[in-house]
DNA sequence: TCGGCACAAATTTTT
DNA sequence: TTTGTGCCGA
């Protein structure tokens, strides 16, 4: 394997095979290269033989890549090699011995709208009311306790004199009994169950660890608990580890990613090689400074500098706009303006945001201009509802345990099953402690279930379900789910449900078609071709297909913009309260500013050539227009690298002035009053029958007369939020919005 | 069972 | 502003 291309610190990295290596790999320094050329040296010069070696990634989309890439440099075949995302390896592991600790090998995968349906059953179950317990909110705390390795019993015990804690304990441990009585896995099931297989059976253990004796992660700082442990335990004994991350791009700990795993990486291991990648192949020094400039605000970070042999390049372009509108054009114009000077192609441009929210000023404004765009996020094409129920179907037949499909699909199309009948179905099933589709089975002998609704399960039963199932074993999945349609007559029931929208009722029929062809493609290039296979590809998968080639600008998210690159980038909506988010302003907590700087950090190192960063003055944001607050990050880029188009001048600083109030304000009376109100200043007005209520006057310290609660007093104000000390009721949080308030 | 209306909430989302 | 949800009357 030839070497000699990378630089001294790739090299490094490539050649240090044994023992525990971290590279910290800063944005756009070759990491894939070195990993994918690490995997090279490893079985071309080394003579580890590819079924040795396991390469873990988050997304499907690098370990494609890296697949590919791998294949290009290697002689030998690597289809031994495992490269795949902490969750297909983990499905590869569990379907093959999940059984040794009591669950269903051929279980399915729930996503999160699944999760939520079966939350709401748990609450009803347990008679909880999901406006106390939301269950979104339920989800997050069950997949925090999962991320961190909690089962529902230590969860319980954890929690043991908060009360509302210990009830969602309860429903944890109630979904978790369901999902096992549905073989349903979640998807952080997935790496939880794999944790306990490896855990509590030696001899899987021993397998694994035998067989992956070089182990390499990429996006290291993305981790979550049970993913490292998960990675510790595999490499516990021969400590072939190498972790590859930047800890400045962990722009997902809100989702159980904990960026103390590559902080600490060298305290869990003996004897770490570090090596540091901050060579930069990607941007101008300029856009370097700037980006090193503003994450050397955080705390919680290892050193590092990236540089580039790009000397020369454009400052940093700043744009201050009346409002999003003007915003926006001013993007669109740049865009038809240096794509028509310099040159450039459409697809050479990205337009960052930091919530979807955005999108719609800076669309509108291409509209405009009439310049193409492809705008990424938003719904998935398996989470479309005529997907979704497609798939539900498809898991039904495969798998009849499967309680929440069979409810998805039991009344679509509508066959009069209301919702009081399924609802004695479920009690049912559950008193007897069976799925719903054995009660269905026998619905016969259920008297109190009216025979017209009898009538219908049989007929679903028997005719659409029972006749489906016995061709799952002759036909391809693709023939399987045309059966479907036709079966259920899925067309005809989506011209009825968009009979108002012909073109949307087209749309849906399309996506259809499309889910079809997916199928069809899978039986062309998977090995396995069975049904359950085929399930398992769509839970893990969030694409249908390749994204499309085509010349157009992209719309994101910073979010979703990660490992990606662009010679033009704008990021728009640079202010305080937007990005960073007004949360994280809000919070007493150092570290979510912190994880929005890195999302700033994430966002400036996209940029290979240009970067325009804009604000406005006024935002109109959920149908409310308020002044906008230059965004604090603004004040980090160094003077020297940027270049104010207009104007901007005395909204900076301006915008400093208001939040170092607003962060003054936070000192204050996180000190008086116990950390539970922060000040903020709004420019509204809270409307009262007769006068209007400047919210000047609602201000800590204020008097205040409530409605319901009586009088009290103002102790804190967040966004909407006032907080206020009634004599009577205690302290309790009114938003502003919906409240009329008067003051004494 | 379903359509319509009032009300509430609205980051980010690799699997 | 947009989107989702819950409740009510037909």
């Amino acid at each position: 394997m030839n070497l000699d291309t990378l630089n001294p610190a790739q090299r490094e990295a490539v050649e240090k095979t044994e023992g525990p290596v971290l590279i910290l790999a800063g944005a756009g320094s070759g990491k894939t290269r070195v990993l994918t050329t690490r995997i090279g040296h490893l079985i071309e010069d080394k003579g580890v033989q590819p079924a040795n070696i396991l390469a873990i990634t988050f997304t499907n989309k690098a370990a494609n890549e890296m697949r590919e890439r791998v294949e290009e440099t290697l002689e030998s075949d690597a289809s031994d090699m495992w490269i795949s995302t902490f969750h297909s390896c983990c499905v590869r592991i569990l379907r093959k011995d999940i059984n040794r600790i009591g669950y269903n090998r051929s279980f399915v995968i729930y996503d999160s709208a699944d999760q939520v349906t079966l939350v709401k059953d748990c609450l009803k179950e347990l008679n909880l009311n999901d406006k106390v317990f939301e269950p979104k909110m339920i989800i997050s705390t069950i997949s925090g306790a999962k991320d961190k390795l909690y089962d529902p019993k230590q969860f319980k015990a954890m929690h043991m004199n908060d009360n509302r804690m210990s009830k969602i304990a309860d429903v944890y441990a109630l979904y978790q009994d369901r999902l096992k009585r549905n073989s349903a896995l979640d998807f952080d099931d997935l790496i939880f169950k794999t944790v306990e297989l490896l855990k509590s059976d030696k001899e899987v253990l021993d397998y694994y660890r035998n067989r992956f004796k070089y182990i390499m992660v990429d996006e290291y700082q993305d981790t979550s608990k049970a993913q490292y442990e998960l990675i510790k335990i595999l490499a516990r004994e021969h400590q072939n580890i190498c972790v590859v991350g930047d800890d400045d791009q962990s722009i997902y700990g809100w989702r159980g990613a904990d960026i103390r795993n590559i902080l600490e990486f060298e305290k869990d291991y003996d004897d770490v090689h570090v090596v540091k990648l901050e060579q930069n192949y990607r941007s101008t020094q300029i856009i370097l400074d700037a980006a090193n400039t503003v994450i050397s605000n955080n705390i919680e970070r290892k050193r590092k500098r990236l540089w580039s042999e790009k000397k020369d390049g454009e400052l940093i372009k700043i744009q201050v706009a009346q409002d999003e509108i003007e915003e926006s054009d001013f993007v669109a114009d740049m865009i038809a303006k240096i794509s028509r000077e310099q040159n450039r192609s459409y697809k050479d441009f990205a337009v960052l945001y930091r919530a979807n929210a955005q999108s719609r000023s800076v669309e509108d404004a291409l509209n405009r201009s009439q310049i193409p765009y492809n705008i990424y996020g938003g719904t998935k094409f398996y989470e479309r509802k005529e997907i979704k129920d497609l798939i539900a179907y498809l898991r039904v037949i495969q798998n009849p345990q499967d309680d929440i499909s069979i409810k998805r699909i039991i009344n679509v199309p509508r066959r009069g099953i209301g919702l009081r009948t399924i609802e004695k179905i479920e009690d049912r099933a559950n008193l007897k402690q069976e799925s719903i589709y054995s009660v269905l089975i026998d619905i016969e002998t259920n008297s109190d279930i009216s025979t017209k609704a009898r009538n219908s399960i049989s007929e679903f039963v028997d005719n659409v379900i029972g006749t489906l199932r016995t061709m799952r074993e002759v036909y391809p999945v693709s023939k399987l789910i045309e059966k479907v349609i036709e079966s259920i007559d899925y067309y005809g029931y989506i011209d009825e449900l968009y009979k108002g929208n012909k073109e949307e009722a087209e749309e849906r029929k399309d996506n259809v078609k499309e889910f079809i062809s997916v199928a069809m493609e899978f039986e062309q290039i998977s090995e396995e071709k069975d049904l359950e296979t085929f399930l398992t590809g769509v839970a893990l998968t969030s694409e249908s297909s390749e994204e499309e080639e085509i010349d157009k600008v992209s719309l994101m998210t910073i979010h979703t913009s990660k490992g990606l690159e662009f010679p033009v980038v704008f990021i728009v909506g640079m202010e305080d309260g937007l990005f960073p988010i007004a949360r994280a302003v809000r919070s007493m907590n150092d570290s979510e500013i912190e994880e929005e700087r890195r999302l700033c950090y994430v966002g400036i190192t996209r940029a290979k050539e240009i970067l325009y960063l804009t604000l406005t003055q006024k935002r109109t944001l959920y149908g409310k227009t308020n002044p906008s607050i230059a965004s604090r990050f603004m004040e980090e880029l160094p003077k020297e690298c940027i270049e104010r188009l207009n104007s901007a001048e005395k909204e900076l600083s301006y915008s400093k002035a208001s939040y170092n109030v607003l962060d003054k304000y936070k000192q204050k009376y996180m000190n008086t009053i116990n950390k539970t109100a922060v000040a903020k200043q709004v420019n509204a007005t809270i409307k009262d029958k007769e006068k209007e209520t400047n919210i000047d006057d609602i201000k800590p310290g204020a008097r205040v007369h409530h409605p319901k609660f009586g009088v009290g007093t103002v102790v804190g104000m967040m966004g909407t939020d006032v907080t206020i000390a009634f004599e009577q009721q205690g302290i309790k949080k009114i938003n502003k919005e919906y409240t009329t308030l008067d003051v004494l």
